[in-house]
DNA sequence: GTCAGTGCAAATCTTTTGCATAGCT
DNA sequence: AGCTATGCAAAAGATTTGCACTGAC
């Protein structure tokens, strides 16, 4: 399954001349390992190297920055400083993305549901606004902290 | 009006053996007079420095994270590498925070209204989650640019 | 052969920290 | 006096950039 989905992107990338070399493919294949994990740019890294000891932490950077535009990942922060990064699917609609942070131990879990449409059709025809994405963070205290 | 808000933040902080300083005073009221524009630090830094000319921007920085603690300001991060603050309320109930991001001018729209009892309801319940904020980020064309 | 991709090290940028001094109470 | 707040400069941490070399096509 993860085959088609390289393979996909793979060509993407050609369509636009970009090469999908063997770093690109294991720093892609460290993402859709680790879905729903939001790895910073150092822990994707350090699992890299793993596979390929010599690669630079400049190339990851400058694969995530790439991965971004072609809408193959997505970015996030969630306040401690580092960005965080995700797979974010092949038709690169990513959609339906929430998170709920706990603010005491820090756990995030993934709210995988899109809940926000009848919302979002209120906003976009009241301020005018024509909505593209959309990222939804809860706070708050999860079941284990209580 | 804003003397009110003031007087009640000095206090808030004198309870919990913190002084209001005048450097605190003057970052409160850039704060307090750009309600809405999302300032960095340095932005404020740099405002603040026109009525003290001699404040260092490790104040702002310090003055900045105690206000958070407080509950009187936010923070968050619109993907350009720097963090951003709001005035939050005199209550700390800064519950009504959502905001339009457009991809192309990159202007900040607030939406004051809360729009998210319902599905916060049901998620609190699904995901036995104690929900005590949430920060919604809406992507898209503004008006102007499309 | 050509040009994009890459590693390394240095540079940049934001934020934090150490320390000596200033200023409330 | 005693303790917090502050300025300055240095440090830290994440990310970006310059440059020479590598590797895909």
């Amino acid at each position: 399954m993860n085959n088609k989905v390289i393979s996909d992107i793979s060509e993407k990338l050609r369509e636009k001349e970009c090469k999908f070399t063997s770093r690109r493919e294991h720093i892609l294949k460290v993402l859709l390992e680790n879905k729903g994990k939001h790895l910073c740019a150092e822990e994707i890294y350090n699992l890299v190297k793993q596979k390929a000891p010599d690669v630079g932490i400049a190339t990851v950077y400058r694969t995530l920055e790439l991965f971004q535009e072609f809408d193959i990942i997505n970015s996030m922060d969630f306040g401690d400083g580092r960005k965080r990064y995700e797979f974010g699917g092949v038709e690169g609609m990513n959609h339906h993305h929430h998170h709920l942070i706990c603010t005491k131990c820090g756990a995030i879990t993934e709210v995988n549901e899109d809940l926000l449409e009848e919302l979002e059709n209120r906003v976009s025809k009241q301020y005018d606004f024509n909505i593209t994405n959309h990222q939804l963070k809860i706070f708050g205290i999860c079941r284990k902290c209580v």
